[in-house]
DNA sequence: AAAAAACTCAACCGCGTCGAG
DNA sequence: CCTCGACGCGGTTGAGTTTTT
């Protein structure tokens, strides 16, 4: 990976300025980072803290625009983070329970990932769209695909499902899960163009993802995590939501959602696995518009499906499973 | 062994927000 | 109230690496 010592001393992007930031006597430098501006702007965080990002360059300390030197700090310098560590199946399951409540809200979900970035967070999240893109062949949303989510997935454009490479597809990885048999046939049965309950299948799906990495070691024993600290479990800890809660849309990713709702306190129940209904009644139903939640799906994933049945009598909150 | 495809991740851009003046 | 600069965030890009064909 290019990286600090790696020679470039130039971008290699367009070259254009923001416009907005820095006024610096310095020429702006772009590109990948050297070792000794990495030194010079640990100093200067150690020094003056994280902040001030654009005296840096003001001060002739590095060419650098503040914001480089933030993003640097914050994706790459900052103590603690765990670079070149795969995301775990628990930090995977995070990820997808706060997208679906949060929306795309990079660095509020990574808030709940010690060790994380909101750029991890979003590279994690862009490769899994791709992944399930590519296995169910379905064209990622693009800038130039403006149909996106209008147009069915025509059935020739859906996977053979008993083509044998879909195992070897949906089980790259370890494929040692004692759970694979089954998994497959209810993978196929998820990608089966037959009505289908899709309280069911997004789960599923999200297993199947989860289980395709082995967790890197220091997320087996994580010495220390802040967000986590005093929670029983990640998941647990996360707020339930009550459905008139203020600012909060049913369609999560509501910025305006109140802080105070979603500082992390233990539930008085069991949390919902992946924000489906555990209940009627009053009981959290995060899924109240399904298409938004499936939002970050690849695109048209379910377009062939039915629309899904009323789910099933809820299950006892303690059913929920890890 | 080579080519192609897929994946990873650092870094940039544009835009929105906020606070100071 | 308005303007401006700084900052933070989400989206995107593309080079390098790894895996598959």
């Amino acid at each position: 990976m290019q990286e600090a010592g790696g020679g470039i001393t130039s971008s290699s992007k367009t070259p254009s300025n923001n416009g907005k930031e820095e006024g610096g006597g310095m020429a702006l430098k772009k590109g990948p980072w050297m070792a000794e501006e990495d030194e010079i702007l640990i100093e200067y965080v150690r020094k003056h803290g994280p902040r001030d990002w654009s005296s840096i360059r003001s001060k002739g300390l590095l060419p650098r625009s503040g914001k480089s030197c933030r993003l640097r700090w914050v994706n790459k310098l900052k103590p603690d983070l765990k670079t070149g560590c795969k995301f775990s199946p628990e930090e995977e399951r995070i990820v997808i329970d706060l997208q679906a409540r949060f929306g795309n809200k990079w660095a509020r979900i990574a808030t709940y990932l010690p060790g994380r970035t909101d750029n991890d967070v979003k590279n994690f999240w862009s490769t899994r769209q791709k992944r399930l893109a590519r296995i169910l062949r379905t064209p990622l949303p693009s800038r130039s695909n403006k149909n996106h989510g209008k147009m069915p997935v025509p059935s020739h454009q859906l996977p053979n499902l008993e083509d044998p490479s879909l195992d070897r597809i949906l089980f790259e990885g370890d494929g040692q899960c004692s759970q694979e048999a089954s998994k497959m046939t209810q993978m196929r049965d998820i990608l089966s163009p037959v009505p289908l309950d899709l309280h069911t299948a997004l789960p599923l799906l999200e297993l199947e993802l989860a289980m395709e990495k082995e967790p890197c070691l220091s997320d087996t024993a994580p010495p220390s995590q802040p967000p986590f600290d005093h929670l029983p479990h990640p998941l647990v800890g996360l707020p339930v939501l009550p459905e008139d809660a203020p600012g909060l849309s049913p369609g999560f990713g509501d910025a305006s959602f109140p802080e105070e709702l979603a500082c992390p306190e233990p539930p008085p129940e069991g949390l919902p696995f992946l924000g489906l209904d555990a209940g009627h009644d009053g009981i959290e139903r995060v899924d109240e518009h399904p298409g938004d939640f499936f939002d970050d799906l690849p695109a048209d994933m379910f377009d062939y499906l039915e629309p899904p049945t009323p789910p099933p009598p809820p299950p006892p909150a303690s059913s929920t499973s890890w």
